[in-house]
DNA sequence: AGCGAAATGTGACCGGCGGTCAGAAAATGA
DNA sequence: TCATTTTCTGACCGCCGGTCACATTTCGCT
């Protein structure tokens, strides 16, 4: 007797998802087929569309839960930030844990871009689960700031672009800046843009 | 008596060249076809491979020129500056020329993603005229700047980091931060960076 | 066990892309 | 006038994301 469809259906659908992890973070999202995915499973494409509606749809997916992954464990490096230094450290942590992820910045970034071309999946990529979020950035600094003059989540937008603009640095190969340099940057702009 | 065919030649050149900067700047990188410039100007398809060798081929020159633009305002602008203040300024309005040149700084940005992807398309976007360059700001800004402890170029990184993050910002459409906040962490960077 | 229904999987096919190329058309120089 | 060179054409190529009629497998029921 075999197993019963519905687990088959989902151990497909992994089967397929683990195949684009895979292709996607070696290759990025543009130059990744959805033949390969499907053939490295051991499928034929037309499956493909039973499990998502298009290419995007399962990036999109994969995205939302990698970010999650990325938040899980900042809450907890966040639980033991008492001091202003501590959640500047955790913000850059949780930062650079996506900078080590392998090539997964440069690809959700790829996305992004490929993404602002498309209406439908810009404003999908715009809820707050798949971005860095300035609003969430803003939660956690300003407790520890002391009579800001320059908006909390004015400053998570800064600190999110100088982030993003770092990656597109880093895929490009030019080495004028590094982590460390990034660190500075961000500290120099929480702990100084009240004083201009 | 017909034009000498040198002259067509450079006429057809520079009616593509002129179809493409339309489209370019309106659609973007990705979406603009080639038979789409071609059937614009009153060409076939194939006529367009006579003056560049590829979509990235003739997307560069335009790059090039563009920048070069951009670059000669700001020399007639550096020259009137004398204090730091005016310097950040040059800087600044620098930049927002580009983010008020229609829709062309998203379109470099999507060009520069899809670049990255290209060992010898991203080496032609490295060098200095296509880039906002960070050793041109470092010796811009360096003469102003009073025992720094912090390297020139490695700021003049940062700068353009979150210049080209903000953009990301912008063709998303999170509007959290707005040109004035950028001019505000710029000056934040510049004048605060050296002291941690 | 047998059988119709439902779920799962297939691959030829579609339109459109960037890019190629043999040859048509036009301009040239004698 | 006519051979040569330059300019231009559009059918064609391989590949893409996506579709769909159909084959195959599994299920529920008698």
């Amino acid at each position: 007797m075999a197993r019963r469809q519905q687990e088959k259906s989902m151990e497909t659908h992994d089967e397929l998802r683990a195949s684009a992890i895979h292709f996607f973070g070696e290759k990025g999202f543009n130059t990744t087929t959805i033949s390969e995915i499907t053939e490295h499973a051991g499928y034929a494409k037309g499956n493909f569309y039973r499990y998502w509606k298009s290419k995007d749809d399962l990036f999109l997916s994969i995205m939302e839960e990698k970010y999650r992954l990325y938040r899980s464990r900042r809450v907890d490096s966040l639980n033991q930030a008492s001091s202003m230094d501590d959640v500047i450290g955790v913000i850059i942590d949780f930062l650079e844990q996506i900078l080590d992820d392998g090539k997964w910045a440069r690809v959700f970034l790829e996305f992004t871009i490929h993404a602002s071309g498309n209406e439908e999946v810009r404003k999908e990529l715009n809820k707050s689960f798949y971005r860095l979020s300035s609003d969430l950035f803003a939660d956690i600094v300003a407790p520890h700031r002391r009579a800001p003059v320059y908006p909390s989540k004015k400053l998570g937008g800064i600190v999110t672009a100088l982030f993003e603009g770092f990656l597109i640095q880093i895929l490009l190969g030019s080495n004028s800046i590094d982590k460390e340099d990034l660190r500075t940057a961000i500290r120099t702009l929480v702990l100084h843009i009240d004083n201009p």
